[in-house]
DNA sequence: GTCTATACGCCGATAGAC
DNA sequence: GTCTATCGGCGTATAGAC
């Protein structure tokens, strides 16, 4: 609570517009969240406008991101398949669990407006999904690429649809606990490896 | 383009919630893409109120998802295992397709709102993956319910985030079609279950 | 750096003429 | 049923005292 109004502002600011969304969050609560009157203009003396706080705050996010790295480095120690997946299932839901404020400011009504964020997470993902196609295609090396990142695709969708809808839905169909749903997921993507 | 003003009213808000949010939407948007004046207060003549016309939207939807009825019912007169997954996955990719509009409305800043769309959506997705866990469990009788939940939730899982990605996020990781997706999709569902 | 006070614009909503 | 005109409120942003 002692940090620099400026990292409390963009610290708040974030947390709010991911939880209600950039327009819902009026620069009054920002301000009230952050210690300052709200109302008063305390938060110009520290950005120009309402989105440049955004985007200051998006610099932020993206240099974690960034610092995500390549999937492919969680694999190293592991023996085998089924051991590798279940580490990879859970380290991507701890990720998303991390990042899901970006998620929602993403989703929210920014259609055009934060094009780096949008870009950085699209890389990100794609890095992702390589990540594993790369990942099968050495278990496998007769694997055809279309086939291993088909895979990587339907294995890695079931993983992120399992956060997304109770983030941006709030349903949780059928209510299945991650650890079921990992287990479960292992089988799949390791029968479908297996199988070719 | 000759349907009644209230219609047209209700249609074009809700495309426009869809496209933009309901916050970012005015009404005088709305007016206009009715074919009224814009800023004039056509619309209170049919409407209360700009969440009135939300709510006569939503219920528009909810009668349309209900119409959906039991996912059971498109499996009947196909024979083999693979083809009436085939089916089911081209129905679901082609159901969320058609409300696409009405998950970005659930999924705007509405975090609270419209707790009946929500609840019905929540209920026809609960319908969607237990009718897939029967399903499965039709095929393998001696399959437990939490292996057939399981199976149904990953499955259908990896269905919806196929969709959501670009639809939430505007980001499609290895952009795969969706055909090559339904078929891989297929391989490893029927895989799993014919491994029990 | 933070406050009080305020300008200005946009939006939802209403009144009343036609 | 649709228009013109307008009110009141909220939200971003600024000016200036301390």
């Amino acid at each position: 609570m002692t940090a620099p109004t400026r990292d409390r502002l963009i610290h708040e600011a974030m947390r709010l517009f991911g939880t209600q969304g950039y327009r819902a969050t009026s620069v009054a609560q920002i301000e009230q969240a952050a210690g300052l009157t709200p109302g008063s203009g305390g938060l110009y003396h520290h950005f120009r406008s309402k989105e440049s706080l955004l985007e200051a705050g998006i610099e932020r996010q993206v240099d974690r991101l960034r610092a995500l790295g390549d999937i492919r480095r969680i694999f190293e120690g592991l023996v085998d398949m089924r051991s590798e997946l279940t580490v990879l299932a859970r380290y991507t839901l701890q990720v998303i669990d991390e990042e899901a404020m970006l998620l929602r400011i993403v989703s929210s009504e920014l259609r055009d407006r934060p094009r780096r964020l949008a870009d950085t997470l699209a890389e990100l993902l794609d890095a992702s999904y390589r990540g594993m196609a790369n990942w099968i295609q050495r278990r496998v090396p007769h694997a055809s690429r279309a086939e291993a990142e088909a895979i990587a695709t339907a294995g890695l969708d079931a993983l992120f649809a399992h956060r997304m809808f109770p983030l941006f839905l709030d349903v949780r169909p059928l209510g299945i606990g991650d650890e079921p749903l990992v287990d479960e997921w292992v089988n799949m993507v390791a029968g479908r490896i297996e199988q070719l």
